[in-house]
DNA sequence: ATTATTACTAGAACAAAATTCTAGAATAGT
DNA sequence: ACTATTCTAGAATTTTGTTCTAGTAATAAT
């Protein structure tokens, strides 16, 4: 039985290292995943499709993912890594709790609007995900509001930000926006979270901040 | 090639309807699909199970659903429609725009915690709805909001309730329910959605209300 | 340097599961 | 009664995810 040499794009000079050569195909893998499941859902995309659009094979597939799902599953961790990394990181230069809660509501309103694929992918689709990976997320998930927490802390203290448990946060802060973009990529609904990105920061801001009414 | 006659619950008399049958059928197939969907999710759900499970032979069920993401996508539009009259029948009779807005949150927390497996199903998997169910559903969230609307409006007028694009009421308002719904439901968060109703309810009506503040 | 081990690639072979197809039975319409 | 339509059945087929065996590059061990 023949193994033919892989012809192609990586012969060039020596052999580049086989470690980029590597990740590059993994990256290819989940690029083209990503925009097959975004596209047509999980279930849908075949891994026939995948291997051919990445240029991989069957095997090498299978040795760095393990399964389809194994796919998916890696894209979703490292899409809310990103997520919450640039989330954390529109929050924490802002220096008053108004700024800062609007500059959040804003990142969201532009980041499902900036990668709809991703977007779409982390937003509507529920991995099932292996008790590994769910352990990891939560992890994540406590790290991050830890993270936000602290900022909100002082503002809290004095006085401009109500008192919540931790994890109520970011449904209150985040939950609108999610939800207008959910609706919108699903082609449930036709405006943007651009297109209201204004009027939602300001109602969130009132959602969260320390309510002191005239009436 | 023999037919055997189907042996079972519908000889007793005559023979009951054929009509109430077949949809006793079709309810008996989105029960079961429905529990293992949730259960697992659709790509695991084998169809064979829900055969076995609903007691359907191969042809009745692809004659009614078409195929698996059919029944999938029966159930989404039949569950959106449950959720959304529930939450019409929730606001409706209230007489101020603040109890309409915290009845239509506090509806959201005990219908997630009522009926969990529907919830999951609604609200954390995507399915990949046909055009013709797409915009099935588009019309049915346009007179949904549109009934919603023809109770804001006369708080809006009263000055009691932002004025606001149609289609932003209900995610300023259940928003951030239905984002700590799923982070609940996925098994991120641990804190349910009953729990957390009152502050919910007081910061939804916070973000929409009218803001005359003090300061 | 030679060998042993590991990480990776390849694609044929396999198994499982979704869907199609053919055909017969119940019902409605004429 | 006869025709058309809807529904039920399950064998047959096809599709598709995954496993398996085998080979190749890179690295570590002796």
């Amino acid at each position: 039985m023949f193994h033919k040499r892989q012809a192609g794009k990586s012969q060039t000079r020596k052999t580049q290292t086989r470690k980029s050569q590597t990740s590059a195909l993994k990256s290819r893998v989940m690029e083209v995943s990503l925009a097959h499941f975004s596209d047509v859902g999980i279930e849908q995309t075949n891994v026939g499709d995948i291997l051919q659009d990445a240029d991989c094979s069957v095997g090498s597939l299978y040795h760095h993912f393990g399964s389809k799902e194994g796919i998916a599953e890696a894209l979703f961790v490292e899409g809310v890594d990103h997520f919450n990394a640039g989330l954390l990181a529109a929050l924490l230069p802002r220096r008053t709790a108004s700024t800062g809660i609007k500059a959040m509501v804003t990142f969201c309103c532009e980041w499902v609007t900036d990668q709809p694929q991703l977007a779409a992918f982390l937003l509507s689709r529920e991995i099932k995900l292996s008790e590994l990976a769910r352990l990891e997320l939560r992890e994540k998930d406590r790290a991050f509001g830890q993270s936000t927490y602290d900022w909100f802390a002082p503002h809290v203290k004095s006085g401009e930000l109500q008192a919540l448990p931790t994890g109520l946060y970011m449904p209150l802060i985040c939950g609108p926006t999610l939800e207008c973009s959910r609706m919108w990529l699903s082609g449930r609904s036709a405006r943007s979270p651009g297109e209201a990105a204004a009027i939602l920061a300001e109602a969130s801001w009132q959602s969260v901040r320390k309510s002191v009414r005239k009436s």
